[in-house]
DNA sequence: ATGGTTGTTGGACAA
């Protein structure tokens, strides 16, 4: 089973390079981040036409989340449990042949001292609440998507430049690793220990792509068992050099 | 670089 996450920043811009990689690289499941347009208007009928069925919770604008999957998915959640009064959509979960996955879209949290940081960690929190529960009740779970979190200093290329940067706070590597010590693994760096300049963003600005000035946010969280079927986890570069490319490019799992 | 770019939206805001 092939598992997919890839924050496409606006699916409908995104459209060409989205169905064109789904076509070549055919993932059981792909999730998506920041598709940043309302529920009722996501292009759902273009990737059934690829045999994908679209799970989706989006809004006007900004955030919104998705799963595409080739098989049917049940028992889905479309908010992050924890505050029913956060209406920001970045989370949606489901149940696809017995594996609990979650497309999640974390907050980036910038600027640091704001609202928006505080936002950020107590999204985390919640995140983490919910990650303790779901690794208690089920059993194959899988948590992947753009976590805004520069997990370490191998995965960003100038680490003291982005040391103030909410990515990058000790505050955000501490929830992170909170999350993944409930008993999760970080499925890209446990196959890959020692790769360097391995990212799945680079900023538009700045030439950032042509030389490699990336970070590594996007990332696949699996529960024991998932790990224990974990065969390989691979950062696909291709769709980063394609004309109107997202800033971020896809990270995909293959579980046995 | 107190730069730079892209997307949504029609001026900022988010990233």
């Amino acid at each position: 089973m092939h598992i997919a996450t890839w924050n496409v920043n606006s699916v409908k811009a995104r459209m060409a390079i989205v169905t064109n990689w789904l076509q070549s690289t055919q993932p059981d499941v792909l999730l998506l981040q920041e598709i940043k347009c309302e529920t009722d208007s996501f292009p759902s009928f273009e990737f059934e036409a690829l045999g994908y069925k679209a799970y989706v919770i989006g809004q006007k604008s900004y955030n919104g989340v998705a799963i595409l999957s080739r098989h049917s998915a049940s028992d889905l959640v479309y908010q992050l449990p924890g505050d029913s009064e956060d209406a920001q959509a970045r989370y949606i979960e489901a149940t696809i042949q017995g594996v609990r996955i979650a497309s999640i879209y974390l907050p980036n949290g910038n600027p640091v001292g704001a609202d928006k940081f505080t936002y950020k960690l107590k999204w985390m929190q919640r995140l983490k609440k919910h990650a303790a529960e779901l690794i208690e009740r089920e059993n194959s779970v899988v948590l992947a998507g753009d976590f805004n979190v520069i997990p370490e200093p191998i995965d960003v290329y100038d680490p003291k430049g982005w040391e103030q940067d909410a990515l990058f706070r000790p505050e955000t590597r501490a929830a992170f690793r909170e999350i993944v010590n409930l008993g999760y693994t970080e499925a890209f760096r446990a196959l890959h220990p020692d790769q360097k300049d391995a990212y799945t963003f680079w900023d538009y600005q700045a030439g950032s792509w042509p030389r490699n000035k990336g970070l590594r946010i996007d990332h696949f969280l699996l529960s024991p068992e998932a790990t224990d079927r974990l065969i390989s986890c691979e950062i696909d570069k291709n769709p980063r050099d394609k004309e109107k490319a997202s800033d971020h490019t896809p990270v995909v799992i293959e579980l046995r």
